[in-house]
DNA sequence: TTTGTAACTGGAAATCTTTTTCATCTTTTA
DNA sequence: TAAAAGATGAAAAAGATTTCCAGTTACAAA
């Protein structure tokens, strides 16, 4: 009763990508079909070793990894571990430069009716949230393309 | 020239919640202050032994939980360090319970507004985005309170 | 089928990160 | 001043991630 699906509709992904599908990785995405929630490679890999014992942690950070690229699992942040940080001002969110790493905030406003949204849809009591922006700042905009 | 700004804003806060204002306090306050950019504790310690040649790596990461729960300072995710993942289909984002740690996805919609004001506003060209919403699942909401 | 080969695997070791411990020092309070 | 509470930083311990490498496997082609 804790089977919630299958991974059998990653299957075409994985075949369109030209990857193997290979014994750890099928048990990799099975245990990310059947837990629906935010998973340490540790973790899928002691879930994961029920079924294939000898599943090695290596691989199971290399299948994550593969699996994030092919945008097939995403990463969850409000565990709140992320080792990184920077100068914040009142309720604001974060603008980050790919290319220079700089940071800028903006405030934080016109979500509200998402929020709503999502209640509504999920049945979730929204309490929080986290909301980063990614993108150029104006000086690596200015100075050449990527 | 690299001197952004000050770290006086911040010294009320720490008054207002009877934080003593040490030396390696300050020194970390003020690397966030000029440093605009996600910055690890690491990082922290070696940007601020150029002034304080003593600081310890121990104690940067006591003051940056510290700050952090104070609100002066925020985390920045869009690096891509979590070691945390779900299982993720199309267009999506999680909303995250909480209390038992279950997630959910939500269709991505009515956030182009926001990028346009993000982009007008910092001159930013906005690329991706991070998107978490954090609460209470159903099931979490209706067994009790908390 | 069988075979050849690039792709993939997992243990061990190396490396990097974070937490715990503890003796000392500093500030605040009585 | 004396006592208590708060902070600090070095060292050690614990945990997490990456690198190496000798084997194994999936799969296309023969
Ligand atoms: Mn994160
Ligand atoms: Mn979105
Ligand atoms: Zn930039
Ligand atoms: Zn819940």
């Amino acid at each position: 009763m804790k089977k919630i699906s299958s991974y059998k509709p990653w299957v075409e992904t994985l075949k369109a990508f030209g990857v193997r599908l290979t014994l750890p990785r099928k048990t990799v995405l099975q245990v990310l079909a059947d837990n629906r929630e935010g998973l340490t490679p540790e973790e899928v890999c002691r879930l994961g070793r029920a079924s294939h014992p000898g599943l090695g942690l290596v691989t199971v950070y290399r299948a994550l990894e593969l699996f994030e690229k092919l945008g097939m699992i995403r990463r969850v942040h409000s565990g709140g571990h992320c080792q990184s940080y920077s100068a914040s001002f009142g309720d604001t969110h974060f603008v980050v430069c790919t290319r220079c790493g700089r940071v800028t905030e903006f405030p934080c406003c016109g979500l509200l009716p998402l929020f709503a949204h999502v209640r509504a849809r999920t049945g979730y009591e929204v309490t929080g949230h986290i909301l980063e922006i990614t993108g150029l700042c104006p000086d690596c905009v200015k100075s050449g393309e990527n």
